[in-house]
DNA sequence: TGATTTGGTTTTTTAACGCAACTAAAATAC
DNA sequence: GTATTTTAGTTGCGTTAAAAAACCAAATCA
């Protein structure tokens, strides 16, 4: 019997986690933001263990957020990088950052500053934005079945569940 | 042997993971903002196993994202609602619902809509914004070891590393 | 009064994780 | 020209956490 899979949710956060909700995935993906492109990268950074990450590698590949690239022909020798699909991932991530950044080392003792390189100055607080641009607080926003929606889909978004080897 | 914590990694996403980065977190957590409150709609409405949702309340509550209200005195009746930390996560739900909906279900066939609720339009794209409020691509951005960083955070975000029970 | 709801805990099974060792080819050092 | 290191993994094994199901006790509904 394999794990749960959230295949079957109904549910756009639900489809998402189930590729990249879990941490080493996370941190791959961060690690590949901050330019790390190699498998020896990844685990030197962030100290996983090989067969995980091969394996975190191999799923983010099939699910197209990265691509692996060989760096010479008829040589086995790798790089990562980002599919579209992927770096539209990239502001799930500076928005994670950016909370620990705020609550777990609290302000002025963030690690990373993440800056617009023409500039030089410090990104934006990533925040959720009414179509007229004003900042929304979350009792501000009301939620509705959308276009592809199916019926049930504010009082459950429970889905058949399966059992996948992935 | 257990788990590999991320707790000693001076990274705000590793620790922020470590709080969050799990299927069953992000869906409960998901699952608070769309208005559920207690531990039967979550299990009814996430389908997942009661040892593990107890498990993940727990652990939310004890990292005040969620905290846990009595709601008649004497009795066992609770409900779980946001701290103010816990309510700050919502743009990274939000950013991962856009994210599948753009990429998992495609445009137009969105489960669930956003609207701000006074005009009734949806909400914007969650974007990386500069200082003067243009969105920024990745390649636009660089990083740069924040005030409260440590010595080798470019290189090398890999922390010490811990065992612990959680 | 008997069934159901609520909010869990306990038990058992199984899949995922973590570690160490191994492979195989290429690159670098001596 | 041989030896070591680097790269990119795979394999095997023991441990641990997740899943499923059963159980529980108090409160409430029918």
């Amino acid at each position: 019997m394999t794990r749960t899979s959230l295949n079957h949710f109904h549910c756009s956060m639900a489809r998402t986690a189930d590729i990249i909700g879990d941490k080493w995935s996370l941190l791959i993906l961060r690690d590949v933001f901050l330019g790390s492109k190699t498998f020896s990268q990844f685990q030197k950074n962030l100290g996983v263990a090989r067969n995980i990450l091969s394996d975190r590698l191999d799923k983010l590949v099939r699910n197209e957020i990265l691509e692996r690239r060989r760096t010479r022909p008829g040589v086995e020798r790798y790089s990562y990088h980002f599919t579209d699909r992927g770096s539209e991932l990239v502001p799930v991530l500076i928005a994670m950052m950016q909370w620990g950044d705020r609550w777990i080392f609290g302000e002025g003792k963030e690690p990373l500053e993440l800056n617009d390189q023409k500039t030089g100055r410090p990104i934006q607080l990533i925040k959720v934005l009414s179509a007229d641009g004003k900042p929304l607080a979350n009792d501000e926003m009301s939620a509705s079945p959308g276009s592809g929606a199916d019926s049930s889909i504010l009082t459950s978004f429970h889905g058949k569940r399966s059992k996948v080897s992935d």
